[in-house]
DNA sequence: GATCAGATTTTTGCATACAAAATTCATTTG
DNA sequence: CAAATGAATTTTGTATGCAAAAATCTGATC
């Protein structure tokens, strides 16, 4: 009788630890060109050089880090053009997602994002960001995994991940915020009559308007640094 | 007056042996779903197992490569349902590519595309499979590059080569072969008349009929392996 | 007081060492 | 003879050690 108490060996060390990286990245802990002091954060985490420098060669792969040869890593420092060049993959990858859902969407996905949707409005109507970003961010899950192509929501989130700390930290301006709601509605409809045209076309504008949000704050506060960090 | 001999301190290790791996993969001289073993390998490339570890899980981000947890890594090996998703992936991008090349085009690389286009007719006259194979990249990078969007040009170099093992063996069959040069041409009648549109539409057909082709020869023969390294 | 040269310290990059897991192989048992 | 058991071997995963490069600090010079 002896139920292991250690079933399931939790992931490889190097992953859990280019898990955390990313999640600090994401959540901008560690700001855009700060440089990623190896035994520094091999204090942090716990782990010695090894896993944690396997894992930063993977966040490179994944273009969340910048490699500089001899100097380490830095976490990237997107442009303004990086930013808009991004979104304008995104804006692609979304248009097909959506495109696709509209095509293979079966009635209970359908239903769940209806439900994500009311959720959302409810976020909206109460002014409450972070409820309504997450709820955001989920229904356009549901929409790519409706799109049944692995290989195009991996593509999607690594393409993401590289935004996500923008949007962290971009408030919604009244009008835009609007906006976006009235495009998710569209949304709902095209899915609803099953119409890829409609819903590549509403996803690429919703992508277009969302990039225009960001670009404005990125020119308004070209620079956040809560903690001087500097780049 | 020491004009240094070495000036240029050629890549890192392990960004050296992720180039050489990669490459090993993309030529199928590691067979889908063999071993990567690390003393073996660090021998082949004389390196330690520390930069070709790294290397590695590059290559894991890439998606060249899968990563078994306390077994090391296997070269990916694609099911037919992860080429079809794969290539969908890959039509969606270069259709953007073609839709932004259209929109961005210099003259000087429209005529540098129509001269390779050219010469890509010349191997296709001859019969020549490999020129023929080069040029038809060279086109479609440069199509990719007229796009002017580095994001897109990355995306689109990753997942590609999860397919240019593929491809690297397909031979063309006489009609398939004949349609993919009637498409160029329209492909360059697009470019010319900076027609999106149009450009979108021929690319996304043109991928449509190359994984056509893939498919085909993967029914046709599931596994070719000319050295017996099973799975 | 600013700038530069050289020494010191830190940090990165690679190799090696060691522990734990998986694999292999020989042997035994039914 | 097949299946199973367990020891030996191999292989992976992580930590540590060491050399080279970069960064920092100190003091001297103008």
């Amino acid at each position: 009788m002896s139920a292991e108490i250690i079933p399931i060996p939790r992931a490889a060390l190097h992953e859990q630890v280019a898990h955390r990286l990313r999640q600090m990245l994401v959540e901008s802990r560690i700001l855009p060109g700060a440089k990623l002091n190896e035994r520094e954060l091999s204090d942090v985490l716990n782990v010695s050089r090894t896993p944690l420098r396997e894992a930063i060669k993977m966040l490179a792969a994944e273009g969340l880090v910048e490699l500089l040869p001899n100097r380490g890593a830095i976490a990237v420092e997107l442009t303004e053009a990086d930013v808009l060049n991004t979104f304008e993959v995104m804006a692609g990858l979304e248009a097909q997602s959506g495109e696709l859902a509209a095509q293979r969407i079966t009635d209970a996905e359908l239903l769940e994002i209806k439900a994500l949707h009311f959720e959302m409005l409810a976020a909206y109507t109460r002014r409450d960001l972070p409820s309504y970003y997450r709820l955001n961010s989920a229904i356009h899950s549901a929409i790519n995994a409706a799109a049944k192509n692995p290989v195009l929501t991996a593509t999607y989130k690594q393409v993401n991940a590289r935004l996500q700390a923008l949007r962290f930290r971009s408030n919604q301006d009244g009008e835009k915020w609007k906006g976006a709601v009235k495009e998710h509605e569209l949304m709902i409809e095209a899915l609803s009559t099953r119409d890829p045209v409609a819903m590549r076309a509403v996803l690429a504008s919703h992508l277009a308007n969302k990039m225009e949000v960001v670009i404005e704050q990125l020119r308004a506060a070209p620079q956040v640094n809560p903690s001087p960090v500097k780049a």
